[in-house]
DNA sequence: CAGTATCCTCGCAGATACTG
DNA sequence: CAGTATCTGCGAGGATACTG
């Protein structure tokens, strides 16, 4: 009957996607990063609700992911800013910006084009590398229960590992 | 009135996260990923409706994120298997699970650890780099029009450009 | 300009029952 | 077991007006 929350689910994946994995959130990051941090600006580069832009601002800095100060006393302007914990979803950002310039903006090219400030080199592809820097294809990512994990997530492991053939759509 | 369409933004992050960017989607992927393919299989890890899971299963398929095969000859059951464009959403949802391993699981510990199968090694933090390989922090990170801006594209990157600061929260 | 307050509508998703 | 069909509701999110 309720809408069923991820918070049940003893899931990284679901927890984070609970937190923000909502369209609007995604985009309001994305301008954070972009150097955006007024309710003006989001209001205005996305064409979001106030009602819904108040929400998103309050949800994620509920969940530590911006903070918001006071642009100067006494008036009521802030700047919405990524914490560090914020930040850290950059590579996030960047992969799914990544995927969308490969497989939706193929022909036309990517609408912005992303570097390093300092180099001016573009950004690498994003890769998922093992501890020893070694590029990973997804068919060699393998998991194991960790120490977090709850009864059901170690049943779970087993019968995954159990069925799990390693090979992906011929 | 209508709900506002993120197909209508030249922006490879809206049009990626309007494909994947709600819930369920991103977990039907995870699954995808551990090497699920089967609606049973999706349907009792995830506790979704038949419903709802059809719709999903039908949007990633339509997505050419999933492709649909038939178990067998004359019979009614599918594989949903990542295709070439779905395998490569792999950094993104790494990058998701790393961030809630770190900031969510923090004490616990994370409840799935992964590997790379061939070495056993466990994955490394993902990082955005660039061409040279040279690891970049979120504030050098830096953007500009790319070959499919529109008008409005490169003007909201000249008028960021000119009020980027480059600073975060301090 | 930064929000808050109301109202309303549409669509996602849950429940349940059914078919091949 | 793999879905489809219907019905229903709840709640996100849009529109609009208002306050400090």
């Amino acid at each position: 009957m309720t809408r069923t929350s991820l918070q049940d689910f003893n899931c990284s994946l679901a927890r984070t996607v609970d937190l923000i994995g909502d369209k609007w959130s995604l985009l309001i990051l994305r301008d954070a990063f972009y150097g955006y941090s007024q309710f003006s600006d989001f209001r205005n580069r996305l064409g979001i609700t106030p009602t819904v832009l108040t929400a998103r601002l309050q949800a994620l800095t509920n969940a530590g992911i911006l903070q918001r100060d006071q642009v100067r006393e006494g008036i009521d302007r802030h700047h919405y800013r990524l914490t560090a914990k914020g930040r850290d979803l950059l590579p996030t950002i960047i992969s799914l910006v990544q995927w969308g310039d490969k497989w939706i903006f193929e022909e036309e090219g990517p609408p912005i084009v992303l570097r390093n400030r300092q180099t001016g080199n573009a950004l690498a592809r994003m890769e998922v590398c093992d501890s020893a820097g070694k590029v990973l294809a997804p068919r060699n990512v393998t998991f194991e229960a960790g120490p977090g994990a709850t009864a059901e997530t170690r049943a779970a492991v087993r019968s995954a590992r159990a069925s799990d053939t390693g090979d992906t759509a011929k």
